[in-house]
DNA sequence: ATCCCGAGGG
DNA sequence: CCCTCTGGAT
């Protein structure tokens, strides 16, 4: 198997070409819109979220709505998206946040971001990056962990470790999509339990392929 | 390391 | 039943 600067630009020009440039399958319309459906998609699936954001958006349509809001109220209204508590108190604490220390606007850089409550480095880079098209870094969530791991370009387990490995190999010029080009190609054919190698466009270069499917050693 | 938490798949 | 879904705070 080549090694990882080998493979790295072989793998973004097979996935950019598979899954050519769309973004988050999140609905949102505005950069706090996405900040609250980010929030709301921790251990979660998209399409859950999407189905409760709609009316969201239309009861509490700016910050200020949701650092008003009666958490009770607000609780039962994610509450399908699971870890409703959590997730209610960082879309309060953050949306007074922001009203009160940001003028109102989600700020469009990593520090400030990450200053928000329930907001750390994964949740700011797909803000960032989906909103005001910057890549500050790299978005590490549990579909890029895996593929990361899987395609051995990181051997960490910390996401921001893992982060910082993806920053030393990935052209900056690939940051912004490369979040989005793992997770489609996680969803796509290399879910969690039973990635299907066989099909797979990266078997070639995947040095987890022969591990699930004994054989492809021999595809190098 | 553990907790938060619902929903769907196998 | 166990695992997983675009995590983050303690």
């Amino acid at each position: 198997m080549k090694d990882v600067q080998e493979r790295i630009g072989e793998i973004i020009t097979i996935l950019s070409q598979a899954y050519p440039r769309s973004r988050t399958a999140l609905r949102f319309e505005s950069p706090f819109q996405i900040l609250v459906a980010t929030i709301l998609s921790a251990q979660c699936t998209d399409e859950k979220v999407n189905q409760i954001t709609p009316a969201l958006f239309r009861k509490y349509p700016t910050p200020s709505d949701f650092a008003s809001a009666d958490p009770k109220v607000l609780e039962q209204e994610i509450r399908p998206t699971g870890f409703f508590r959590n997730k209610t108190k960082s879309i309060i604490g953050a949306s007074k946040k922001i009203v009160e220390d940001f003028g109102g606007k989600v700020p469009d850089n990593m520090e400030d971001l990450i200053s928000l409550p329930g907001v750390a480095r994964k949740t700011a880079n797909i803000v960032l990056s989906s909103s005001f098209k910057k890549a500050e870094g790299i978005a590490v969530d549990t579909h890029v962990r895996r593929l990361s791991q899987r395609l051995g370009l990181s051997k960490e387990q910390d996401p921001d470790k893992i982060e910082r490995d993806l920053m030393e190999i990935v052209p900056k010029d690939d940051w912004l999509d490369f979040n989005y080009m793992l997770v489609n190609h996680g969803r796509a054919v290399c879910p969690s339990r039973k990635p299907r190698c066989p099909e797979c466009q990266l078997k070639r270069l995947c040095p987890s392929a022969s591990e699930f499917y004994p054989g492809n050693e021999l595809n190098l």
